[in-house]
DNA sequence: TAACGTTTGTTATAATATAACATTTTATAA
DNA sequence: TTATAAAATGTTATATTATAACAAACGTTA
């Protein structure tokens, strides 16, 4: 069997090395930016390839702030639990890897007995730098 | 002292009305057709009321979604702990109320020792109507 | 080698959100 | 009461984020 990223397409290899180099969460329209040397003109290219580095699991969209950021879990093949510590002020985002908090909300079971196939979690605060400020 | 309601403006009134009457969650382009009989005919009128609305805790924003939805809490004057049940087929979005969960996510502390202010929870699956289709 | 699913390229447009500025209203407190 | 500060309004323009629709090429595999 192939390993994963080699299956990747022309544009998804480009875009998630574009995600992968960044230090931060990456926007569409700059990645659109930094491409339109390496032949992808149209904004469609860049999301398709970010729907499908998404599916397979090698970014996390961040919702709060329309940001692709590539998960830091080596070889992670799916994305339906993820985690985030977002600074608002630097606007720093880490990927929170905790197997308790995962085990706890993987469990979860809210009164109506809907059972989650997936969860999305972000934390707000400052950072140590931001904090000291 | 004045109940906080009671100092709503005309425009945060108004669009407050319309995310508490709507059955789910509301989109704020949707909101602003609704209301441009009432004398709003500006995007910004409505990202205005709303920011506001959400500031204060009456509302809440969905954001992987992009939808705005009413704070089910009573006199909930803060909007700093949510968490959403989100069914992916329907898109009904319920607002989790599990003081078990808040607390977990309130105390929760990562490796970074970063303290956090805020969270917001998203979870995903089917709800019980369309899981039984 | 044909058939299918995936990816690409392209143009156009939809949907979501903010900037900047002038003005008005409301609350506060001197 | 009045001045003054803070909040809200109205308006035009524009920025940002994302998808629709269609035709063509590519890659896999039966």
């Amino acid at each position: 069997m192939v390993h994963k990223l080699e299956n990747l397409s022309k544009n998804q290899q480009i875009v998630l090395n574009i995600i992968e180099k960044a230090k931060g969460p990456v926007k569409a329209y700059s990645i659109l930016n930094d491409v339109q040397k390496k032949g992808i003109n149209a904004p469609l290219q860049v999301y398709r390839a970010l729907d499908k580095l998404i599916k397979i699991g090698k970014i996390h969209k961040v919702e709060s702030r329309n940001a692709f950021i590539a998960c830091k879990n080596t070889n992670c093949e799916v994305s339906n639990a993820t985690a985030f510590s977002i600074c608002q002020a630097c606007e720093k985002v880490t990927e929170i890897v905790n197997s308790k908090l995962s085990k706890y909300l993987k469990s979860f079971q809210d009164s109506t007995g809907m059972k989650y196939k997936k969860y999305n979690l972000e934390f707000f605060g400052l950072c140590q730098k931001c904090k000291s400020k």
